[in-house]
DNA sequence: TACATTCATATGTATGAACAAAAATAATGG
DNA sequence: CCATTATTTTTGTTCATACATATGAATGTA
């Protein structure tokens, strides 16, 4: 079976030890090839501890996608190394959701203008082609921290008499059947300049981060180009990433 | 006290309504602001369920972040920042090469530091305890554009005297046999200081990039800390992500 | 054979209890 | 008044136990 122990004397906890242990197991190569771990009744008497102190370490294991538990089957070690897990893609209100933030929307204006040339380069549209501008104003109960500049392709169909106030992809979504499916992203520093600072609440040359969206469709046609201006004091970029191997 | 309840006859898990019914209480503004949560007893006797099917639902928001929980004091909201998680992966040096860009060094400190709280808590590690520093400025011909500064575990064993004119992750790799895997990274804009002005050849408040890259192994065991100032005016950081369907 | 039923197995949910350990607070002594 | 020592508070760890529920295989039946 196992050929692993676990030390009851030692002051490291039990739960921590078990977990370092199935980390070590997740790299055994029987494992990762889809082997069944012990039943948690059986390992949890093997290590000597209670089933309860062996679900302490699965359950951060399956939270970090290591493990897979499945009612009724077992558990097998998550096979990443097949292109799975490509991390979530999210809107700005699941994003927020998520972080148990409430969205307040400050400003919001629609209006029709011709593309420029980059524009008119990423839609492949020509140039003063009419498109569909939204600004949004958006952030925390407490104060703006964001400043949403977006570009819509004509093809998608939006009028600019939506409903703004629900989540955008699940409008384009429902009602005009496009669905995002890739996202190129650009993110930079910049100084704020008069007309972001005075949005954002900021003084002009406060440092904000700004982030460049290109969103695309399943068949790679371009739908939106996004701007998003953030105070820096509080948005975080997060990113996080496995080598391929 | 608190004014929510649960369903015992639901067909809802309890921890799950707890879960959700926590989740509400973190977009309250007064637990938001730094409010301790009730104790746990006190809350699980109020909901009428047991301290550990509480725990449950504490355990799955602590590990995302949402709460933070402390021995003999109590339970708060995270007031975390925004965030959004991606994919991808490069070495500096690959980043550059991918870009045609030629790189030029143009510092290089070495020192051995004590650990202050974030390293040591990072690299779970005693207070203290001797790392390696590396400083390094670096860029183009024409100036230096990025200033990093790199702290490694000393269970990788490095000792100060490689040769550090070649790619890191080469020398972990085939010196020390140690991977790096995961990387977490947090993005965030902010004004230049004295210091890094003066490294990167700016005026004091102008806009810089800062990345703060968390580097694990395959056993997700803290292999390096990084951080990086860019200047704004010629970094910018692209990420691309598919969504999951 | 095809379908439904039963049964064994594994994880999921939930409770109660006890003690450990860290941190904050109160009590104590100089 | 300050420093040290107890005490209290709160989360952390661990166990034993019971039943629920999903799954898959074995079994029975038309």
């Amino acid at each position: 079976m196992l050929k692993y122990k676990i030390d009851h004397k030692s002051v490291v906890p039990l739960h921590v030890q078990v977990e370092n242990l199935l980390r070590e197991i997740i790299n055994d190569p029987e494992y990762r090839n889809g082997k069944f771990l012990p039943n948690e009744v059986d390992l949890a008497k093997h290590l000597g501890i209670s089933r309860n102190t062996l679900r302490q370490a699965t359950n951060k294991l399956t939270y970090e996608g290591l493990l897979i538990r499945k009612k009724g089957v077992g558990t097998v070690v998550a096979n990443k190394s097949v292109g799975t897990r490509l991390k979530n893609w999210l809107s700005f209100s699941q994003e927020m959701k998520a972080l148990g933030i409430t969205i307040t929307n400050y400003e919001l204006n629609i209006s029709w203008v011709d593309a420029d040339k980059e524009l008119s380069n990423f839609f492949r549209i020509p140039l003063n082609k009419q498109i569909l501008k939204l600004e949004r104003l958006r952030g925390r109960p407490e104060g703006p921290f964001v400043f949403f500049i977006s570009y819509f392709h004509p093809r998608v169909g939006l009028t600019g008499n939506e409903d703004f106030s629900q989540p955008l992809y699940e409008i384009l979504e429902k009602k005009y059947a496009t669905v995002a499916h890739l996202s190129k992203e650009e993110i930079s520093a910049i100084a704020a300049d008069d007309f972001l600072a005075t949005k954002l609440r900021l003084k002009p040359g406060d440092p904000i981060l700004k982030r460049k969206r290109f969103v695309f469709d399943p068949g790679s046609r371009p739908i939106e180009y996004n701007l998003g201006f953030y105070r820096a004091d509080s948005f975080v970029y997060t990113v996080e990433s496995e080598r391929e191997t």
